[in-house]
RNA sequence: GAUUCAUGUUGGGCAGUUGCCCCGCUUACCAGCGGGGAGGAAAGUCCGAACUCCGCAGAACAAAGUGCCGGGUAACUCCCGGGGUGCCGAUUUAUUCGGUACACGGAAAGUGCCACAGAAAAAACACAGCCCCGAGUUUAUCGAGGGGCAACGGUGAAAAGGCAGGGUAAAAGCCUACCGCUCCGGAAGUAAUUCCGGUGGUCUCGAAAGAGAUCCCGACUUUGUCGGGACAGGGCAAACCCCACUUGGUGCAAGGUCAAGCAGAAGGUUUCCGCAGGGUUCGCCCUCGGACAGGGUUGUUCGCCCUGAGCGCCUUCGGGUAGACCGCUUGAUUGCAGCAGUAAUGCUGUGACGAGAUAAAUAACUGCCGUCCCGAUUUUUUUCGGGAAACAGAAUUCGGCUUAUAGACAUGAAUCAUCA
RNA sequence: UGCCCCGUAGUGUAAUUGGCAACACGUCUGACUCUGGAUCAGAAGACUUCAGGUUCGACCCCUGACGGGGCAG
């Protein structure tokens, strides 16, 4: 496994996980609240799972800011996620995050660039690791 | 030379690290290596097709669309060429040239509408009025009444061909010349269309269309033939409509293949024993007793209690959900050259093809170079620091149209400045 | 992917054979009141989303943009 990549496995594809996630799951929100994580934790697991998706609303912008958000959302916790799979595989829990733009949108934030994401992804990070 | 506008072309490059999607190979479920990975509009979804399934003997109607003519094309509400009309500019004084815009069939098939104003808004019930006759009487510049007329007046977006002359009681295409319109004939052109010539009367038959006779005019093959208007009834069809032409519906979530789970159908299995009792359609069923199996009862055994069902299990079948795969990218494709054509385009030769995802990849960061802007330094060149780079993301595939576009380049127009 | 509807004062709605853009709330000014509210009187506020076209004349008819909303699988 690639230290920092995020294959298709990582990653949430069907569509009943999804509603486990908005049906049954909790939404955190990050310190400056420029960001939501909506998360779903479950304890009996035999082995260790955790799945990301990331999801842009279609009144946040276009379609060419809707893909740049969420390429920057991906990068910024493929980067950073290591710490939590560590946590998820020590405790053996099974975790789905998906995350999101909160009040961020393209009238707003016509530039956007790393920088911008990547202190509230970890500040999103850390609270998940909190709850776990 | 600068700025602005319009049109067209282009739509930064190289390297490294970390990642994602597809293909191939090595491997064996973890990876490694190699190759490839957004656009001129991928957008809007406004048209046209390919392809798919459904429907369909044929015809007509309805509905929708198109609408000068010819060509191109697989097809088109597209493109090219030509014509007409309007506007602008130049030339010039009645034409020619250039640019530009145009949904540009039919208003004499019918229906409808044309507010306000105006007498009247469509084959005029004529307001003010003009002219003639004129009872009457106050004899006048009066006038009941009857008749003729539509020139002139004001209104309006639009008022029933224009102008001039004749004509008349006053008038009128009532007549004449010119123009315009319509129609007819001839010529040019594939056609739209253009050019040239002509565009009188009387009588008879007929509902009309039209036919015939005669005079006149013109032409010619010259004594015969041919041709010869009704000056009418404005506009709107992006009002209904008429005419001509075109169109079956559906859309890749089309459609097809495989197929968990749940539900369904069919079949199999559905404990054994009793000289016990009863019933029987002779397959079997019910009751009782025993064994056997499962469960419960307290931790175990015995004992006791419950159950032995059409339940469960197994097999097969059809349809088919989730899911997987195909459709899925090489095609009305495109660069260059030649030929045909005014052009759109076509043909031939040769070369190229390098996305195929499906909660949806094509990215992030760093450095250097190139472009532009600002600041400092410098006579300038240079150097240093900081900043900017648009519109926008494939989703079955093509042909168009429309819209959005920083900077650079090219062409054209306008304005300003400078020089000659 | 395909299809449908809407756009009018600050806000919510009217206005159709095509003929003066209307109403309510809100805003402003004045009166009443010690002040405010309520009430009364009056006023302002629209290039009818934008750009063209048809027409004498367009919110209305046609074409194209832009924006918003919705539906189906």
């Amino acid at each position: 496994m690639k230290r920092f990549g995020l294959s298709a496995n990582e990653r949430i594809k069907s569509r009943n996980d999804f509603e486990l996630v908005y049906t049954s799951g909790e939404v955190l929100f990050s310190s400056s609240n420029r960001l939501k994580a909506a998360i779903l934790i479950r304890n009996e697991n035999e082995e260790a799972v955790l799945k990301t998706a990331f999801a842009v609303s279609r009144k946040c912008g276009n379609a060419v800011w809707r893909n740049r958000v969420k390429r920057l959302l991906r990068e910024s916790f493929r980067l950073n996620k290591e710490s939590l799979k560590a946590e998820v595989d020590s405790k053996r829990k099974f975790l789905l995050v998906v995350l999101s733009p909160n009040t961020i949108n393209q009238k707003k934030n016509k530039k956007i660039i790393l920088k911008d994401i990547m202190n509230d992804v970890i500040d999103l990070l850390n609270q998940i690791r909190a709850k776990l």
